[in-house]
DNA sequence: GCCGCTTTTCAAAGCGCTTTGGCTAGTTTC
DNA sequence: GAAACTAGCCAAAGCGCTTTGAAAAGCGGC
């Protein structure tokens, strides 16, 4: 069943049927309703090679899978797809997939861009200056940035959160709560995100004259099991860090068990706040001691980039080019004054 | 530029550019020549969108993502899919992605079947008596299977490997080597691998007038944190378990962690087998003690599947329906006879 | 010099949609 | 009552490819 054959049994011309099915408005409404019933009772569905051909549009997202392992989908990239794939199953849009090796990550981009099946491609886990961002402007081909670049150009559209305005203000809080020795627990040192929210640590420590040591920090993959072997080693240090910062409720997960297995109580020994991207099976209050937490839903962002991304191909927009969202900071029972030294 | 100005360029006709291109034979081999030298200095590159109205072929294959956690993407699956992305891209296909929360899983690949952006689905994880294979027969789409469903109708094209053979010899094996408490860690309970292997050592075991115990048995996803907490659980029994079987060498390196942590030693104190699907990065023959391992690769599963789907898209076939690899086993250091009692 | 045969090329007809430009009939305006 | 709109519909022209059916060109055989 196609138009031809559609419009023919409605007695109509495909351009009225196609109309109707478009929702443009020059369609009497009882046509209309007319066309749509035939539709659901014919099972029609239009061609989607005709519409690509003749409007000029895939609708369709690309993305490159890094198939390394370590880069490989974690849950965190799996919430973020979950969040683009619902609004893109709302506008009838589907994702493009190309997995590639690492290294081969900006020629798969460029591959995926070329090769004519998709509308615009979405990337994530930027690096500090990133190569894919001057390939993409060159390749004049719409696209939205999960995430910053820092060292590159910046009029490039992203959405990304105030990392460093979370993890600062998360430093503060404990601060104030008298802590002195701090520790950070981070995502893989190249990561932007990651780079940030080191930044903010600093930040925040530094106006109260302290400094974050070498040995205070650790760049890992964030699963629990990293966590754990993190914290152990935190534990270890001659110093021993009373306010530790975490990049992901995943590695607090780790972290916490370390610290019970150390005999230590969360929020009275130590405090902790991790930095949470409401993955839907590890919430913080749900933590034996209730994580305090700077929050910011994975799973909206990529519904919002998709958003975007789907919008400005409809010229649905205008939409803001560049968004940065702020964490909420919620505070729970895994942070508590700084113990007597 | 499109095939018309590249035509007119040349003082060719459409008919014979389109023809150069793609093969045809009967075409002067100067004229193609020609044809390909332009292709080059110009860039030209047919438009997907006319190719695919003009053929009714998408070049592309459907998969349906489960983005719950627990079912994510886990190195496995990645590992998989680059073998399915190399072969596509060899071949100028792609990959449309639909992700799906798991409960919604059927509906969604029907979805994807009539959305019309692709031409053939690929299944995998596939459970006792899967519901999407009833659903993808009636929909008339060419699809594979990786794995089989046990209990389902069994005239689908898959490809699967012997899994209850590999496990059932590795059994053998450390039957020979005079063990007489097997325990086995394997995957999700209702995955059809895994029935399938907890079958083959039942087998081996029931040749010998052996069972296996329940409390013998752990069914979790196959990470490596995973492999300790069931690992650990196993050794604290009260008749501890001598010879361990093993669904990946994932759940290994947490296992061996266990074993090393309660002081015991590997092919020695505790035989291990592991299913090895030939991660890059998870090298059997490294691990400090070699590890013995039934051995097939998944990437080059992945690669075979999507031969299998291309080629029978583009009629190069005949394919063999059903293909049942055989595992290598591959005995190394981690495997020694029984301890005495 | 004509016939049949192979090799090489071409014009034109799709594929199934969207969109442009026009047409008709009914309604309003003055 | 003519002019100017408007609402609703249509025929036909693309979109950029593949493929069909035909034709031109080259060649040996008689």
């Amino acid at each position: 069943m196609n138009l031809k054959q559609l419009s023919q049994m409605l007695g109509l011309s495909q351009t009225t049927v196609s109309r109707a099915l478009n929702g443009y408005p020059e369609v009497n409404h009882e046509t209309r309703e007319r066309v749509l019933r035939a539709v659901r009772e014919t099972g029609y569905r239009p061609n989607k090679a005709a519409q690509r051909l003749a409007t000029g549009k895939a609708g369709s997202i690309g993305l490159v899978m890094p198939t390394a392992p370590g880069h490989s989908f974690d849950v965190h990239f799996g919430e973020f797809l979950a969040g683009l794939g619902e609004e893109a199953l709302r506008h009838d849009f589907h994702f493009v997939l190309m997995p590639a090796e690492p290294d081969d990550e900006v020629a798969a981009l460029r591959r995926l861009a070329i090769s004519g099946n998709v509308d615009a491609l979405f990337i994530a886990y930027l690096r500090g200056n990133d190569p894919r961002l001057e390939m993409l402007r060159s390749l004049s081909i719409p696209f939205v940035v999960h995430g910053r670049s820092l060292g590159a150009e910046t009029d490039y559209p992203y959405l990304d959160i105030d990392n460093e305005g979370a993890f600062y203000n998360a430093t503060k809080l404990l601060l104030l709560l008298g802590h002195k020795r701090f520790a950070l627990m981070n995502g893989p040192a190249q990561y932007d995100f990651a780079i940030r929210r080191k930044n903010g640590v600093i930040a925040a420590l530094s106006e109260h004259g302290l400094t974050l040591e070498e040995s205070c920090i650790s760049h890992t993959l964030m699963t629990d099991e990293e966590g754990t072997l993190a914290m152990e080693r935190f534990l270890q240090l001659a110093d021993r860090p009373t306010a530790i910062l975490c990049s992901s409720t995943v590695l607090s997960l780790g972290a916490i068990r370390a610290v019970n297995q150390a005999g230590l109580k969360l929020g009275e020994d130590i405090s902790l706040i991790a930095h949470d991207d409401v993955l839907p099976l590890l919430k913080p209050e749900n933590f034996s001691v209730p994580l305090t937490t700077t929050r910011s839903s994975l799973r909206l962002a990529g519904a919002r980039i998709a958003e975007r991304l789907i919008g400005s191909l409809n010229n649905l927009g205008p939409y803001p080019e560049q968004e940065l969202w702020k964490t909420e900071l919620i505070v729970r029972a895994s942070t508590g004054v700084a113990p007597a030294d």
